[in-house]
DNA sequence: TAATCTCAGTGATTTGAATCAAGAATAACA
DNA sequence: TGTTATTCTTGATTCAAATCACTGAGATTA
């Protein structure tokens, strides 16, 4: 589990094999039931974020008009950010739920600042995560914005094809910003075409 | 010009005056005309990422189809991220636009690392705004996926009003993930709602 | 100043997802 | 094991956006 980490620290930094153990030894790492939830809509949390070493967590929000909406599925070495700058001290506007067993790195926001003052390569580790993270989610934006209900279908069947199983399909379709009669044709429609 | 950075730095760190100007002063800042082409799409980018001071700057793509589709605009205070670690050396999918006439930071990925080096509190505020951002990102994919071509419309103008009027009707549209036809049909219905 | 282009608005029609309403299939539970 | 939830599927209808086709308004250029 902790290799993950590692693979992390030696890809991203030239942190050595010594101070990664050390790195890897002062992090909170917790395990997660199904269905445990981490974080509830409308409270404040206590965690800065999270880090997906193994399973899956929901992120949704219920809406004005009371629907449920998914905003995202994180799995395996997939960063959760919760808190930053701007929003440290808001009421969460999510809600995050374990839709598997979870193991997950625990981020806090104290130990954060005396983590990165010894080790400074760690920061730099952090920095180029979320510049990819950001890279990703532009990305994934611009494909969203141009596609159909069932594009976004195909690319989560292409690029994340493990999800589909992983979750169940109502709520793959809130996260695909349709409704699951939908999804359930969508993939009647597929299957035709490909047989 | 300069102090837009000054309040960036005293939001995000710790660093004194005298740093705060030393660093203003090794940052590259141009200026472009309007219609002046940052990136080409299937291009290698030297430039790391741009920061608006003043302007505004489309990205957009061709997608396989041949349909031109906008999936950003970056004004003033916000970064456009162009290269990390994982899409080094790779062709760029954007192309990137000025819009109006713009004066940009524009950061290569060499000086970078001196930088960091020199002033590490300046990776600290990079850190944080790139966590701030897709923190944004996030919400603001939350919110599209959920809602209908007029409800993004209206989250513009809630939102970014100021871009309604800076940018073409048609590449607002192609933002919205609409055809300017409907567009304008939305602009019509909204506006008979509103008399 | 006329000619050309690009962009915004409008109409008619098509199409695909939402909605409403039931059933079928699974999963959860007593 | 049978009972109750939930979740998934399917059908009929509605509705909003896409598409196609065109007109008019501005901007640009010859």
């Amino acid at each position: 589990m902790i290799n993950i980490l590692s693979k992390y620290m030696s890809d991203f930094t030239l942190i050595n094999e010594d101070e990664q153990r050390a790195i890897s030894e002062s992090l909170q790492i917790d395990e997660y039931k199904k269905g445990k939830c981490l974080l509830r809509q409308g409270e404040l949390s206590a965690v800065k974020c999270y880090f997906v070493l193994k399973g899956c967590v929901r992120q949704f929000f219920i809406d004005e008009s009371g629907k449920e909406v998914t905003s995202n599925f994180f799995t395996e070495e997939q960063a959760i950010p919760i808190i930053n700058e701007q929003t440290q001290g808001d009421l969460s506007k999510y809600s995050l739920v374990c839709v598997e067993d979870c193991i997950l790195v625990v981020g806090d926001i104290v130990s954060e600042k005396t983590m990165f003052d010894k080790y400074p390569q760690l920061e730099t580790m952090i920095r180029k995560m979320m510049e990819i993270n950001l890279g990703e989610m532009q990305e994934q934006f611009g494909e969203f914005i141009n596609s159909s209900p069932e594009e976004r279908y195909e690319s989560v069947l292409r690029k994340r094809p493990q999800l589909i199983d992983r979750v169940p399909q109502h709520q793959l379709a809130s996260y695909l910003g349709i409704t699951p009669e939908s999804l359930s044709r969508i993939k009647k429609r597929i299957n035709k075409n490909k047989s």
